[in-house]
RNA sequence: GGAGGGGUUCCCGAGUGGCCAAAGGGAUCAGACUGUAAAUCUGACGCGCGAGCUUCGGUGGUUCGAAUCCACCUCCCUCCA
């Protein structure tokens, strides 16, 4: 299948510019692309990851990605869409973050090859840009009237309590001189993003044609939602990241595999390589077998694979096997301690030192974030240690349910807070 | 600089002297049902095993008693200059 008609497939085109025109124009040649990704924490997010994918795809079908990291616009903080203006970062807590993206965003790229790869770093072309340069050459290609227009300010401008500031307001302007300087720079011509970029992408599709004389194109991508209308990308425990120090590929492999049904197809085609005609065949296959679809494993070993590697979604799996499959009784001194290393939660205390209650106990490990969840475990039967459910009476005596003749290999105790929380319990 | 309107527990949003740890909705967590899904129902949802303790932008004050009244401060919004 044409690049192009794939990625429609895939409902992964959302907006381009020059409507017809654009499959012919993007399979006329090679193109030089970029998508920005603003350093806004010390990681990306699974929300970063259809585009930084996205770049992956054009790369693949011959096309040469810019992956533009947002040293500048990082440090003023994009409008589009949001209802609060924001707090300023420092620059040096901008710049850290600057240099941990560019090695997040450099796997997923190839800088092989006739379409090798680019990093760039908006910084470079902005940081010694003097005001009086920028307002003259920059800001008077931009009619303020066309810019309070724009769909992603809109509220901000009409919603009663918001506002927005003049810092922000001007976002646009530098991220269209992005666009506007990388096609001077490498000849780039095409820039995606989620669909929020909409606005700030036709700023720079329109400044560039104003200050170069050159026609670039713009794409963007649908926002992933949820069937059920819930955010995506959010659990209790918070963002999920690509970064394996913020989320554990175990619970990066996990987020996936409790995808829902009403998604996991849509989530295959967005977050996965594989071809549509392969998803549709899976799709119609879980749709006539009995139970439990397929796609959700496919779908977590896949993007697993993709942001952790083979070593991450073996550990990953190792620990879901272990731990989802009945058969924890049965586990060896050496797979316990490889679960721990595999990223299951884990936390050794002395026995001399428990605390006087489970619920402290519990708190503590970060099984929960209250104690009053532990209670609420309690009384339903909720806590199992080692396969035995602790009750109520139990709370107050953490000596009997960790008891030693109780524990696997002497010391080991899996502790189990309902069906998805699991934790690992050395007490010597 | 002037006039007015706001800042409530994760979010939205009620509450204008005691009945308020604070309505309602959302999110989240747990249970039942299932398939580590969805929908539905149930429970929890400031902290604490508990007695109890700490909250309603901040600091003081009035009062037997304040999220609610007063003063000052701070931040945000709207309009005027």
């Amino acid at each position: 299948m044409a690049f192009f008609q794939d990625l429609k497939a895939r409902g992964l085109v959302f907006q381009t510019t020059g409507d017809e025109q654009f499959e012919a124009w993007l399979s006329d040649k090679p193109r030089i692309l970029y998508c920005g990704f603003d350093p806004t924490a010390d990681s990306l997010h699974i929300g970063s990851l259809v585009p930084l994918l996205m770049l992956r795809r054009f790369q693949l079908a011959g096309h040469t990605p810019i992956a533009l990291v947002g040293g500048a616009t990082g440090l003023i903080g994009d409008p589009s869409f949001k209802a609060h203006e924001r707090a300023l970062n420092t620059p040096d807590v901008v710049s850290k973050w600057v240099s941990r993206l560019r090695t997040q965003m450099s796997q997923f790229l190839s800088f092989e090859g006739d379409a090798s790869a680019v990093m760039a770093n908006n910084l470079d072309w902005t940081a010694n840009v003097d005001v009086l340069t920028f307002l003259r050459d920059v800001g008077k290609h931009f009619s303020v009237n066309n810019m309070i227009a724009k769909e992603s300010v809109k509220q901000r401008i009409e919603r009663e309590g918001a506002g927005i500031s003049f810092t922000e307001f001007t976002y646009m302007i530098l991220q269209s001189f992005d666009f506007a300087e990388l096609n001077k720079r490498y000849g780039c011509e095409l820039q995606i993003g989620g669909s929020d970029q909409w606005g700030n992408i036709t700023g720079g599709v329109d400044l560039t044609r104003r200050m170069n004389s050159a026609q670039v194109q713009g794409l963007t991508m649908p926002l992933v939602t949820k069937a059920d209308g819930t955010k995506f990308g959010k659990t209790e425990s918070g963002t999920i990241w690509l970064d394996a120090k913020k989320t554990s590929p175990y619970a990066f492999y996990q987020f996936w595999l409790s995808t829902a049904d009403a998604d996991v197809y849509t989530f295959l085609k967005y977050f996965t390589f594989l071809s549509v005609s392969d998803i549709d065949a899976l799709e119609q296959e879980d749709a006539e077998r009995e139970g439990r679809p397929q796609a959700q494993m496919v779908l977590a070993q896949e993007v697993t694979r993709l942001v952790h590697t083979d070593v991450g979604l073996e550990a990953a799996e190792r620990i879901t096997q272990a731990m989802f499959n009945g058969e924890e009784g049965a586990l060896s001194e050496s797979d316990l301690a490889q679960l721990s290393l595999d990223g299951l939660p884990s936390s050794t205390v002395a026995r001399a030192e428990l605390p006087a209650t489970l619920t402290q106990l519990l708190t503590d490990a970060g099984m929960v974030t209250s104690g009053k969840q532990v209670k609420d475990a309690l009384g339903r039967s909720a806590v199992v240690i080692n396969g035995k459910p602790v009750s109520v009476d139990d709370n107050a005596n953490p000596q009997k349910c960790f008891a030693i003749d109780s524990a696997m290999h002497g010391q080991y105790f899996i502790t189990r807070l309902g069906k998805k929380k699991v934790h690992l319990f050395t007490v010597v």
